[in-house]
RNA sequence: GGGAGUGUAGCGAAGUCUGGCUAAACGCGACGGACUGUAACUCCGUUCCUUCGGGUUCGUAGGUUCGAAUCCUACCGCUCCCA
């Protein structure tokens, strides 16, 4: 299978510019391919790694890998189909950056791998020379047939987001000139500002420069939802944000419905094993090989073997119930990843620890769910608004080990 | 600048004409429980806060009234139309 074949099977291509050209390019020279991100938070989220997939397929497939950590579009930011976005502070951008560039070199490794910030290029350009050299290019009726302007008219839209796709044109190009950047790689929404690029390339290099557009396809889950959001919150690729150990479960928990097109994109297993675990899925889903597979395989790609063998690990215990047992030293390292709290060692009321400890949000959620048997505190089940936790009683004194609901646990640590 | 709308709990959306029965229908989401495969589906419960007496809400600030999300005034935000 060549590049583009496999993405097809993958499910990951939604639309090519020139699909023979750009397989031509791909095996006449060694070409580069980029994906651009907008440092709009300090880490990157599952929605992300959708484009990343597809760049590092390419990268496997013996190209240069280019990822834009966009310092300059940052500053400016790409139109949503409805409303206009909020200016980040130069320093936000800064930060947001530094965690963007270690997340991106993680995935990417140093070999055949560049990682450039668009500032670079588009913050020496003068207003002038903007509007001289590159404002000539674009068409004001075009600009306005793109989707997502077109969206934004009858709401409104600011001249700084209008130009947007000026700028990732300018990228384009830019990488294209210095880096051998022949194809820019996006999501669906992302096609009209691909398709600026490729435009521009051709008005400056002449139309038989080879530039080329692939999307990929909106990834929602069987119930037609949007992919990537765990309990209404985003999945982090960075540790301190969403813990490997959630990160796994993510994976773990996916439908049956689902896991063989994740295992499909997210995974770089081979055909064969992929319809092997389907058919697992088929013949014997209470054993969730896929979904283990699946989460095994993802989770080593963004954090690494260590955090596996981790996450599998306080999987282990916390789905075994029985922590009652465990040492403190046992707990402290399995429950590592576990969302924790400070607490003193007084003796306190379930309630007000549950609140305190950011287990709950109000007493009366607290005393709810304590009611309704969803409180376990140490391996223990509470059910009694009136129980008093007795900090010293467990792991030497050290930790509360504090469960809600069936899976969510929590880790009070004593000071 | 002129005119017409609109602003209700996390979101969507009733209620406003005909003031009290409204802490505010309904849907979604979220949370908890049962079932189960750490699933999906389904079912049940909860969803402003609380010392469980009560307290504070319907863009903001005043006013009318025994009583206002509902009536009046001003202001602010958003949308549309005209200029």
């Amino acid at each position: 299978m060549n590049f583009i074949e496999d993405l097809k099977w993958r499910g990951a291509l939604n639309q090519v510019t020139d699909e023979t050209g750009l397989l031509e390019a791909m095996s006449n020279e060694k070409i580069g391919a980029y994906v651009g991100t907008d440092p709009t938070a300090d880490s990157l989220h599952l929605g992300h790694l959708i484009p990343f997939m597809v760049l590092k397929r390419f990268q496997n497939a013996g190209g240069k890998a280019v990822i834009i950590v966009g310092g300059a579009t940052g500053a400016i930011g790409d139109p949503r189909p409805t409303t206009e976005r909020k200016l980040l502070t130069q320093e936000q951008l800064i930060e947001n950056e530094k965690g963007i560039t270690a997340q991106v070199t993680r995935l990417f490794g140093d070999n055949n791998t560049r990682i450039v910030n668009n500032n670079d290029w588009l913050g020496k350009l003068t207003l002038t020379d903007f509007l001289r050299d590159y404002g000539k290019l674009f068409s004001i009726n075009v600009m306005l047939k793109k989707d997502v302007v077109a969206s934004r008219l009858e709401t409104g839209i600011s001249f700084t987001e209008f130009t947007y796709q000026v700028l990732q044109g300018i990228d384009f190009h830019e990488l294209w000139r210095r880096e051998d950047v022949k194809l820019q790689i996006g999501g669906s929404d992302q096609w009209g500002n691909i398709t600026s690029g490729i435009d521009l390339i051709h008005s400056l290099e002449g139309n038989e420069a080879k530039a080329f557009g692939l999307t990929i396809p909106l990834m929602t889950d069987s119930t037609g939802k949007k992919f990537g959001k765990s309990e209404g919150n985003a999945i982090w690729l960075d540790a301190k944000k969403t813990s490997p150990y959630t990160f796994y479960q993510f994976w773990l928990n996916q439908n049956d419905a689902d896991v063989e097109k994740y295992l499909k994109y997210f995974t770089f297993l081979s055909a064969e094993e992929i319809e092997a675990l389907a058919k697992e899925v088929e013949t014997n889903p209470g054993e969730r090989l896929a979904q283990r597979r699946l989460a095994q395989e993802v989770t080593k790609f963004v954090h690494g073997e260590d955090a596996v063998a981790e996450a599998e690990l306080l999987s282990k215990a916390l789905f075994s119930g029985d922590v009652a047992k465990l040492s403190a030293s046992q707990i402290a390292d399995a429950f590592d990843g576990v969302p924790s709290f400070d607490c003193t060692s007084e003796v306190k009321n379930i309630v007000d620890l549950l609140v305190e400890g950011g287990v709950e949000t109000s007493k009366r959620q607290a005393r709810e769910d304590v009611t309704n048997g969803a409180i376990t505190i140490n391996g223990e089940k509470v059910t009694s608004t009136d129980f008093v936790v007795d900090p010293s009683k467990n792991y030497d004194g050290q930790y509360i080990l504090v469960r809600r609901g069936k899976k969510k646990y929590f880790l009070g640590k004593i000071q």
